[in-house]
DNA sequence: AGGTAATATTGATGTTCATCGATATATGTT
DNA sequence: AACATATATCGATGAACATCAATATTACCT
């Protein structure tokens, strides 16, 4: 699923064609700002932290909403971010909705910056 | 030089008062958020890329406009950021600003991702 | 001192984004 | 079928941000 790994910028003036990653190409910098921008954001950042220390089968929305003092809808709005951004997962039980960290997405977002 | 690793905040529902950082504090999550901002950009993440990857001794601003192709106030604003947040280091030398990573910032960063 | 080159700062502008109230959808209940 | 509850979506609004042109600052050179 890892996007193309060579750069097909006009500005990857690479040092040589096999080295790895001299520096970012434009595409990968934007595609990995989309990552970490979704990390990026404080209610966001808590919400991460809640749902990967609460119970394995999920946390409900309902458990969310209140430690972050935020409406509903709010909430609503960041989880969908970090579900499109695939560091989140949902599962519908009935009336309530279940969020999962997705496995390995903490970490792999964590590289980008550490491998950059 | 890291902060008050203790809660203090009104949703700080911790499980007990020692372990450790079972849910991220409005405080935490903030501070987090302002040095992530900071990175999650394409520009200023091709801007530590360069930087990482140039001599040790610093790049200079001309070698950063250029590859970025943006003019060079906006180069320098992004890099004022990038500065501001402790993740580069500014030496002026003669007439030209040379730009360094400060060490294990970067690591900082990317472990305030992985250890959520 | 005057001139030139490199970088930083200022002010303005268009865009993105976080938040909210209102409403829609979906599921369970009586 | 009507109702109640939980969650998602929509539309609007104000704040934050990226970018640029113009200008200021700083250092070097003759």
């Amino acid at each position: 699923m890892t996007a193309t790994p060579v750069a097909d910028d006009a500005a990857s003036a690479a040092c040589c064609a096999t080295c790895a990653a001299p520096a970012l190409a434009e595409a990968e910098a934007r595609e990995a700002a989309r990552l970490l921008k979704a990390i990026a954001d404080p209610n966001r950042l808590r919400l991460l932290s809640i749902v990967k220390h609460g119970p394995a089968d999920g946390t409900c929305v309902c458990d969310l909403t209140e430690p972050l003092q935020l409406g509903q809808p709010t909430v609503s709005h960041h989880l969908k971010i970090l579900v499109d951004s695939g560091l989140l997962a949902r599962e519908k039980r009935g009336t309530w909705a279940y969020y999962t960290l997705v496995p390995g997405s903490l970490d792999k977002a964590a590289a980008l910056i550490s491998e950059l």
